[in-house]
DNA sequence: TTGCCGATCTTCT
DNA sequence: GAAGATCGGCAAA
């Protein structure tokens, strides 16, 4: 098993974004270890990019973003979300590669446990018909609890199995498959002794960059022109493309519709990326 | 298959 | 008080 080294990751988001393709991330718990290699990222280029966490500075939640490269940033989203990026460059550029899909190739049955409930390792509890919250939002004193009888959860349907491209289909998803959350906000992903780290693949210690495609970003509302979101060309785990923004796409959240990646129109489904330009320094 | 909508809570203005 | 780097269920096409 060979981990990356710091110095892949201290370079700017956007060179490491599509060399993280294929590159595989593991989480080694009590319960057993997954690993997933990676078929999707989104890259975020710290201060300068309106649509990162730290465009506005550097605050208690995205501090780890700030700090030095080869670590995972982990923040909760949506109210019963967790996503993780690995932070890049260093030197306080904030600089990140957010992890959005990726193809489960180890721990396919304890990932199918967490994504449908059945965690049974103290992890999530399911809920019939519904979101499965992440562990800790249910916790203590939340509304689930308090109602109904006595804090019992509500009736379980029989999950159903979840679809192989879909375990870790989107970053969300991805970080239940591999049982990511706050815990491992900071966590360095170079290091053999760390729980959550990322190596290369084992057939070889190449990414596959020939078959590398770039489209806009998922669900952000700033800067969505940019095509900096990077996924492997004919692959059934990309997530599915969001537009961003509220307006006129129905309801909360304004995220309504999804379109397939390679459908996309505009900058999406262009090769390897150009030149790397950042968005003019408006503040 | 596509699109709408609600769930849920942290973070920031 | 509003927004958000999301997701899954459901109805309509």
């Amino acid at each position: 098993m060979a981990l990356i080294s710091r110095e892949f990751f201290a370079r700017h988001s956007l060179q490491v974004a599509p060399d993280l393709l294929g590159c595989v991330i593991e989480h080694q718990t009590a319960a057993g270890l997954v690993a997933v290699e990676l078929t999707e990222v989104e890259a975020y280029a710290g201060d300068r990019d309106p649509a990162s966490h730290a465009y506005r500075g550097r605050t208690a939640r995205n501090a780890v973003m700030f700090g030095p490269p080869g670590h995972a940033y982990v923040y909760f989203t949506y109210g019963m979300h967790f996503c993780a990026n690995l932070v890049c460059l260093g030197n306080g550029s904030a600089s990140a590669v957010l992890l959005r899909a990726g193809r489960v190739i180890e721990g396919e049955e304890l990932a199918q446990a967490r994504r449908t409930g059945r965690g049974g390792l103290g992890g999530r509890g399911g809920l019939g018909g519904t979101v499965s919250p992440p562990r800790g939002v249910w916790g203590d004193g939340s509304p689930q609890e308090q109602g109904g009888s006595g804090g019992d959860r509500p009736p379980e349907k029989t999950p159903r199995a979840i679809p192989f491209r879909d375990l870790a289909r989107g970053p969300a998803r991805l970080c239940q498959a591999l049982d990511i959350d706050r815990s491992l906000d900071g966590a360095d992903v170079c290091v053999g002794d760390s729980p959550l780290r990322v190596r290369w693949p084992e057939a070889s210690t190449t990414p596959r960059s020939d078959k590398i495609v770039t489209g806009p970003r998922v669900g952000v509302s700033s800067a969505a022109e940019l095509p900096w979101r990077f996924w492997i060309e004919g692959e059934p785990t990309v997530s599915a493309y969001r537009r961003g923004g509220r307006g006129g796409l129905g309801g909360r959240g304004g995220l309504g519709g999804t379109v397939s990646p390679q459908a996309q129109g505009g900058s999406g489904g262009d090769r390897h990326p150009g030149p790397i330009q950042l968005p003019p320094r408006d503040r």
